[in-house]
RNA sequence: GCCUCCGUAGUUCAAUGGAUAGAACAAAAGUUUCCUAAACUUUAGAUCCGGGUUCGAUUCCCGGCGAAGGUACCA
């Protein structure tokens, strides 16, 4: 049992007891003793004045003598305005560790066999661009999501919506054709999704132009961009695809194996994988045979025009697009397709969807839309809503290259890293290959640090002219803790120091320890919260908060010259058991920990 | 216009309705004959404005101001 439910109860008890009244444990507000206070465990005394119709310094001061007088657990008390402070017998924190220290998944529950399932969709990249730093966020969150509802006991399927089709591909097809002259990743040496996404950028400079020079002869903007024959062009491309035309889909077949090849790279940089991939190609006609349906049903109607609707006026919403006027299908035609597929694939106790903020409304109506189509899961999809990644100019635009490119920004990452262990000296010992690994864990540390660690549902500022921190609250600055902690250990294992006994709860530890023990103690509710708030940056919050206690403990205390030999198998106790929930908290955010850095 | 989200040191981020609003970076000063100084210590610095609810509000409610996103044939 946790150490605050302890003490609820025995408030409780004590409550019942000097005032004779029953008192709800809502009432009870549990909370660890901030740090300029003495003590561990603060308990508010406000909520119980009317009870014991005193003061509250007077209640806390009856209620902090008979926790004291009744229970071994509390030995000293302080009352500091409306709050008591209760101080936890020692002995107590040392069986906590030697309790952590038998327990190799420290932290984790364990998946059972008959454990739901929790199917969770991340990245769902375009294909006709290459990856950037929103899409890193949305990875590393999807990542670290998945391993955080694993650790709480979940069976995670991880899934990707590859929207492949689309006009979006047609424009950056479209464009190749006319101005690509044949140009492929090996001719050019250019990364296939890098290639694609130049034609991307191609296309929109052209139909650009042609919009303006529309505009020029007298067409107002809406119009122009409507008869631009780059527009109409893609769009019977478009059609032409739907409609199975072979050297269309040969084309598309040629441009999204370029850009497969592409994103597998980026994937396996970044660390970040999936059990099971959609294709949105795949998954379209599904959505479109759905529609189809509804509208026989008259859950959705058709316009004169041809064009396929859903009137969501009754919830408070708009009228929503499912198929055009041509018969070809948009983004929400696709996830319906895709949602019906994955229920008859998986038994989905929870679908999770990591999208951006900006596609509230989207899922929203998603969730509609199924309901209504008969789906009962349909209203209980969970959209992951995540804010974006915006520049100190503001928003990203891949049109305009201002986008931070999620490659470049990896590599510059790991070139730092590799500089700066460089400048430091600390990898004089080690080979080529130690040197790349180290520098590979550090710069994707530091970088996947600095975007987890922010609440996910809040806009970031990511500013490329300033590099990323390796110290201070950073990825590098806990795994500095870890690489030295591992030191530490090895030199003990040299001088043949059995660091697995259990620790005697006979010594006498410092408050420093025993606060370090606690906050070792609050991992697993850490790991639930994070699980339920969906939230990898209570993690990345925590793991900084312990690693910075722990460095100033190390700075203060020794542990291989304590010459107290207890004290000192303690102390080593103590330093791998931060390093475990070091190594374990960093594994949920997808970071991995040096041994020596 | 309508809907949603946001506004905390110079900057980037914290704070289940609780104590004197925490950190980091940047600025200033210091710590290494000693287990890794990517560390540690010290100084200075913030809740957009106005009301309300509450013993207590950065947090909840209302009204301003400011910024971002969405808003029907882009995804």
């Amino acid at each position: 049992m946790k150490i605050e439910q302890k003490i609820g109860q025995l408030v409780a008890n004590s409550i019942e007891v000097l005032y004779s009244q029953q008192v709800d444990q809502k009432q009870i507000q549990i909370q660890k003793t901030k740090k300029e206070f003495e003590g561990d465990v603060t308990i508010v005394i406000f909520p119980f004045v009317k009870i014991a119709r005193k003061s509250p310094e007077a209640t806390g001061q009856e209620i902090g003598e008979y926790l004291v007088q009744n229970t071994p657990l509390i030995v000293a008390f302080n009352v500091i305005k409306g709050f008591l402070n209760v101080s936890i017998q020692k002995s107590y924190w040392i069986e906590e560790l030697n309790l952590m220290q038998v327990n190799p998944h420290y932290g984790m529950s364990p998946v059972t066999e008959d454990a739901p399932t929790m199917m969770i969709e991340y990245s769902s990249p375009n294909t006709n661009k290459p990856l950037h730093l929103g899409h890193i966020r949305n990875n590393l969150l999807g990542y670290s999501i998945a391993n955080i509802q694993k650790a709480n006991g979940w069976k995670v399927v991880k899934t990707n919506i590859v929207n492949d089709r689309g006009i979006h591909i047609c424009k950056s097809m479209l464009a190749w054709q006319k101005f690509g002259k044949g140009e492929t990743p090996e001719s050019s040496g250019m990364k296939g999704d890098h290639l694609v996404g130049k034609y991307y950028v191609i296309f929109d400079k052209a139909y650009k132009a042609e919009v303006a020079e529309l505009m020029d002869k007298g067409a107002n903007e809406e119009d122009a961009k409507k008869m631009a024959p780059l527009m109409i062009e893609a769009q019977k491309m478009l059609l032409a695809w739907e409609n199975n035309d072979a050297e269309v889909r040969k084309l598309w077949q040629t441009m999204n194996s370029w850009v497969y090849d592409g994103f597998d790279i980026t994937y396996r940089q970044l660390g970040v994988d999936f059990d099971k991939i959609y294709y949105e190609s795949n998954t379209y006609l599904t959505g479109k045979s759905e529609v189809e349906r509804g509208l026989k049903e008259n859950v959705f109607y058709q316009r004169p025009d041809g064009s396929v609707w859903a009137d969501l006026t009754a919830d408070g919403l708009d009228e929503k697009l499912l198929l055009r006027a041509d018969g070809t299908s948009v983004y929400m035609t696709q996830d319906i397709g895709t949602a019906k597929l994955r229920y008859n694939d998986f038994d989905i106790k929870k679908m999770v969807y990591v999208v951006g903020n900006e596609q509230n409304y989207h899922f929203q109506v998603l969730s509609i839309l199924l309901d209504k189509l008969g789906y009962a899961w349909g209203k209980n999809l969970v959209h992951f809503s995540y804010g974006m990644v915006e520049l100190p100019e503001g928003k990203m635009k891949s049109r305009e290259g201002t986008v931070v490119d999620a490659d470049d920004l990896m590599a510059e990452m790991i070139a730092t890293a590799r500089e700066t262990s460089q400048e430091l000296g600390k990898l004089d010992n080690c080979n080529e290959q130690e040197i790349d690994q180290i520098a590979g864990m550090v710069g994707l540390g530091a970088l996947k640090y600095f975007i987890l660690k922010v609440d996910p549902r809040k806009n970031m500022t990511f500013n490329p002219k300033e590099s990323i921190d390796f110290n201070g609250n950073t990825g590098p600055f806990i795994q500095y803790t870890h690489a030295r902690i591992k030191s530490v250990l090895r030199k003990a294992a040299e001088q043949e120091i059995d660091v697995h006994a259990p620790v005697s709860t006979e010594i006498i530890i410092s408050e420093k320890e025993s606060t370090l023990i606690q906050m070792l103690a609050e991992f697993p509710q850490t790991i639930r919260q994070a699980g339920e708030e969906f939230s990898p940056a209570l993690i990345a919050n925590y793991l900084y908060d312990l690693v910075k206690e722990y460095n100033q403990f190390y700075h203060d205390f020794s542990i291989l010259r304590e010459e107290n030999s207890a004290l000192k198998h303690f102390r080593l106790v103590l330093s791998e058991e931060i390093a475990k929930v070091i190594k374990t908290g960093m594994g949920l955010l997808g970071i991995d920990v040096p041994e020596r850095m």
